[in-house]
RNA sequence: GUGGGUGUCGUCAAGCGGUUAAGACCCUGGGUUGUGGCUCCAGUAUACGAGAGUUCGAAUCUCUCCACCCACC
C-alpha cells in the first residue's frame, strides 16, 4: 500500500540516539526532528498562518488540528464543505490531527469508555456524543489532515498495572478498527499510538501490537500526564527501543525546551505541545536565557528585547517594558507577540538541533543550550 | 453661615455593641506539556478620620473636632 506520508532517515548520531530525517507529505516535506505548533481549533492561537510560516528560518512546516474540537464546532461536515481543513484555515502546509482520544482523557468527568468507544458530554453545551475509532477516522477524513492519529485511550498517571494493561489492549483493538475504517491511504496517513503507562512490560506489549499494524509512523502516548520527568525519560528510553528505526517516532504532547532535547537525544522525531502558545497567553516567554515572566515588576522599565539573541519579529521591535504593559492591560497584541516569540524560539531551536546533528555536535549544542538556559 | 450626609487596606466595599474586621479590584509571586477558558493558585497590608467618653467589651453608642459631599442662604 502506498502511503501519503513517508519517512527518510538521513542520519543517526554516533554518540546518542538522535536522528536527522525528513517526512514527505502531500503538503510538503518536514525536516525532523520537528516541533509542531498546535492549532486545536483550526488556528494556532493568536497567530496568522502566514506568520506561522515565518517562524525560525523556514517557518513551521506542519501544525496540529483537533478532531474533538472541530467536530463539536464548527463540525467536520462543514469543514469538508469548505474544502477541507487546509483550505478552510488557509494553511497549505501539512496538518496532523489528533484523534480526540486525549480530550476524552483530559475532559475526564464527562465520559464513559466501553469497547465500542467513548460516550462523552460536550464541554460546550453538555450535549451527548459518541466517539468510536470509526467516527474518529470519519471526522479526520473529512478534515483532510495529512497525518491522522489513531483513536486511543490515554491512561492517567498514576494508574495501576491492570488498568493500564486493559487500556492498552483496548487501544490496540481500536487501532485495528481505525486502520480498517480508513481507505484513502495515498491522501492521508494513519499513525498508531502506543500506550502502557510507566510499566516497561506493558510498553513492550503495546509496542509489539502497534508495530504489528505496519503503519507509516508511530507515536508514544500516555506521557507528560503528570509523572516526574525522570520517569518520563526512562519510559522514553524503553519505548524508542521498541519502535522500528525506519519509521518516524512522535512523542505526543511534549514540548518544554528540556524535554525536546531529552527526546531528540533518545531518538524522537516529532513533538507537539500547547506549552509555547499557552505560556505566551499567560505571560511567560521562553528565551535563550530561560523563562521570562513578563508580568514581573522587574521588567517595568526594562527596555531591552525579550531575548537579545532572538531575531523574531517581537524581539526585533519591542521591549520587555512594552510587552509587560500590553500583558497587564490585557491587550490582544500581547498574546500575539509573545506567541510568535515562543513559537519562533522552539522552531528555531529545533532548526539548530537539526543542524547540530548534521554536524555531529548535538551533545555539545545541548550542553551549550542549557548552560545559558539554566537548569530545571 | 444654616441644615443634611459621608468618613473601614492603594481603590470600591461588607460589617451597625463581643468577628482572627468579609469580599472584590489593584499589587506581588507561582503554575501551565496530544489547549474549554484574556486562565488557575497563592501571598502582602495592625485599614475602622482624630480625640474624649459610655460599657466587662466600641468600627459599631454619645460628645467635640477635622475633612469631604449635597442642599439652602
Amino acid at each position: 500500500m502506498k502511503h501519503a506520508v513517508t519517512f527518510d532517515l538521513y542520519k543517526t548520531d554516533d554518540r546518542t540516539r538522535a536522528r536527522r530525517g525528513c517526512l514527505h507529505t502531500p503538503h510538503g516535506d518536514i525536516q525532523t526532528p520537528v516541533f509542531m505548533p498546535v492549532g486545536t481549533q483550526g488556528t494556532v492561537k493568536a497567530m496568522k498562518p502566514e506568520d506561522v510560516k515565518t517562524l525560525g528560518k523556514e517557518g513551521a512546516h506542519i501544525i496540529l488540528g483537533n478532531t474533538y474540537h472541530l467536530y463539536l464546532r464548527p463540525g467536520h461536515e462543514l469543514v469538508k464543505k469548505a474544502g477541507g481543513l487546509h483550505k478552510f484555515m488557509n494553511w497549505d502546509r501539512a496538518i496532523l490531527t489528533d484523534s480526540g482520544g486525549f480530550q476524552v482523557f483530559s475532559l475526564g468527568k464527562l465520559r464513559k469508555i466501553t469497547e465500542e468507544g467513548v460516550r462523552f458530554s460536550s464541554y460546550i453545551d453538555g450535549s451527548k456524543h459518541m466517539f468510536t475509532p470509526e467516527k474518529s477516522i470519519e471526522i479526520q477524513n473529512a478534515l483532510g489532515s495529512d497525518i491522522m492519529m489513531a483513536f486511543d485511550e490515554c491512561a492517567p498517571y498514576p494508574a495501576d498495572w491492570r488498568y493500564v494493561k486493559d487500556s492498552l489492549e483496548l487501544t490496540t483493538r481500536w487501532l485495528a478498527r481505525c486502520k480498517a475504517a480508513h481507505h484513502d491511504w495515498e491522501r492521508q496517513s494513519l499513525f498508531g499510538i502506543m500506550q502502557g503507562g510507566t510499566y516497561k512490560d506493558l510498553r513492550y506489549e503495546s509496542a509489539m501490537q502497534v508495530v504489528e499494524m505496519d503503519l507509516p509512523g508511530y507515536s508514544i502516548g500516555g506521557l507528560s500526564v503528570g509523572e516526574p520527568k525522570e520517569i518520563m525519560y526512562d519510559v522514553m528510553d524503553d519505548c524508542v527501543e521498541l519502535l522500528p528505526k525506519e519509521k518516524p517516532r512522535y512523542l505526543m504532547g511534549v514540548g518544554s525546551p528540556d524535554c525536546l532535547f531529552e527526546g531528540v537525544e533518545r531518538g524522537i522525531d516529532m513533538f507537539d505541545c500547547v506549552l509555547p502558545t499557552r505560556l505566551a497567553r499567560h505571560g511567560t516567554a521562553l528565551t535563550s536565557h530561560g523563562e521570562v515572566k513578563i508580568k514581573n515588576a522587574k521588567y517595568a522599565e526594562d527596555f531591552e528585547p525579550l531575548d537579545s539573541e532572538c531575531d523574531c519579529y517581537t524581539c526585533r521591535h519591542y521591549s520587555r517594558a512594552y510587552l509587560r504593559h500590553l500583558f497587564r492591560e490585557n491587550e490582544m497584541l500581547s498574546a500575539m507577540l509573545l506567541s510568535e516569540h515562543n513559537l519562533h524560539f522552539l522552531v528555531s531551536t529545533m532548526e539548530k538541533i537539526r543542524k547540530s546533528i548534521e554536524e555531529d555536535r548535538f551533545p555539545e549544542y545541548k550542553r551549550e543550550f542549557f548552560a545559558k538556559y539554566g537548569e530545571f
